[in-house]
DNA sequence: AAGTCGGGGAC
DNA sequence: GTCCCAGACTT
């Protein structure tokens, strides 16, 4: 390592490599502010003390553990891409008591699985695992492959999934590289910039490599997670009970609101939509099959148009009615990570559709009457499915 | 590198 | 209201 006599050093950016920690420390008592990691003295105790940490306080009764299963691990780890345990867990039963290992998931309907995911969001996952799951039974006996490139080939399982699915499954060596991990290693060593940038990524992925532990990798994994999840928590951190406190750079400097740095924010666009809510004689709701690409690809929706002249429009060639004759519901909103959506329900009862489309079932996108009794079949939007079973809708 | 893709928990 | 969560995929 070369010398640096100069006692002023450069500021911390995202591209300071951890392994050029300084030698020697001193462990407190100094008002210079550490501009390097300690990452090369913290390295060899951080599993050891986040192993001692989880055994303590960390989770062990989640559904996903017991029993511990290949398939129960993916599905777990697939249905908490950006959700939290407390959403999952319910969904997470439901689906396994429906199809309990990877052979039945391939062969179920795709609306079944769309029914199991409804309401859990982000609706590719559910289209992917049942995709991975039928091509696992073609390429791989029907199981999951235990190799880190085939896993990935999969689609739905990128690196830092296949390394929870390899670790917690197997115990193998391979790190992760969640929002939990991101969050506590960006403060233990000081990581700057936005972990979400890919050169902020890579760096993230790099530590996580070098402080994989020799054994016990289902439990480390396991104990990330927990860790970042009910101690190194996004506001409010239990610092005072963190086995890694003395260690931790974003501690020391008084900056764990600071770390990980945020998302650089910018303004939502907005958008709005006409949403035709009709219903027949037999107060069913006419629902439509939504395109097999775009926001809740594949789901069943209310008819909507963008305007009220596309909207008449539509309901003049699909209906038999009058399309003054509604009554409005109060507005609904709902947001999406990149815009809001603002919709303006009409409700219409004792309708029908015109002789020629009725006759018509195959028409694209496809139209199907449905009562309450069937909703729970369907893959439904929650806020369209809140909206057609509110009282009065 | 930036955009797309849900829903809800926690503040 | 805002931010973000056991991310992956497309362009």
């Amino acid at each position: 390592m070369s010398e640096k006599p100069s006692k002023r050093k450069a500021p911390p950016v995202g591209a300071t490599p951890v392994a050029t920690a300084s030698r020697k420390r001193k462990s407190d008592a100094t008002g210079v502010a550490p501009t390097t990691t300690v990452s090369s003295a913290l390295a060899p105790h951080y599993a050891d003390r986040l192993l001692a940490w989880f055994d303590v306080s960390g989770r062990h009764d989640l559904p996903w553990q017991h029993p511990r299963t290949p398939y129960r691990v993916w599905l777990s780890e697939i249905m908490l891409q950006q959700t939290q345990v407390r959403v999952v867990i319910p969904y997470f039963e439901r689906f396994v008591a429906a199809l309990p290992d990877l052979p039945a998931l391939a062969e179920a309907s795709q609306d079944e699985v769309m029914a199991l995911w409804s309401g859990l969001g982000y609706y590719a996952r559910a289209r992917n695992l049942h995709a991975a799951a039928k091509r696992c039974v073609e390429l791989h006996g029907g199981d999951l492959p235990r190799d880190l490139d085939a896993l990935v080939a999969l689609p739905g399982i990128g690196r830092s999934t296949a390394g929870a699915i390899l670790s917690q499954a197997w115990g193998d060596p391979f790190p992760i590289l969640d929002g939990n991990v991101k969050r506590v290693l960006s403060r233990v060593f000081g990581v700057e910039g936005w972990p979400g940038l890919p050169a902020n990524e890579k760096r993230l992925w790099s530590i996580a490599e070098s402080l994989l532990p020799d054994a016990r990798l289902a439990d480390y994994t396991q104990a990330q997670m927990d860790f970042g999840a009910t101690l190194c928590t996004r506001h409010d951190p239990a610092c005072v009970l963190c086995p890694l406190q003395d260690d931790c750079i974003a501690r020391r400097e008084g900056r764990t609101d600071e770390l990980p740095t945020p998302k650089p924010g910018k303004p939502l666009p907005e958008r709005w939509a006409v949403v035709l809510l009709l219903r027949d004689a037999e107060g069913r709701v006419l629902l439509q099959r939504r395109p097999s690409t775009g926001i809740w690809a594949a789901l069943w929706s209310l008819p909507e148009a963008p305007d009220h002249d596309a909207a008449r429009h539509w309901f003049d060639a699909h209906i038999d009615g009058d399309y003054d004759d509604a009554t409005t519901l109060d507005d609904v909103h709902h947001g999406f990570t990149h815009y809001r959506l603002l919709m303006h329900p009409r409700v219409w009862r004792g309708v029908a559709l015109r002789g020629a489309i009725a006759d018509n079932a195959d028409e694209t996108p496809p139209l199907r009457w449905v009562s309450r009794a069937e909703f729970d079949a369907l893959g439904i939007p929650a806020p369209v499915r809140t909206l057609i079973t509110r009282p009065h809708s």
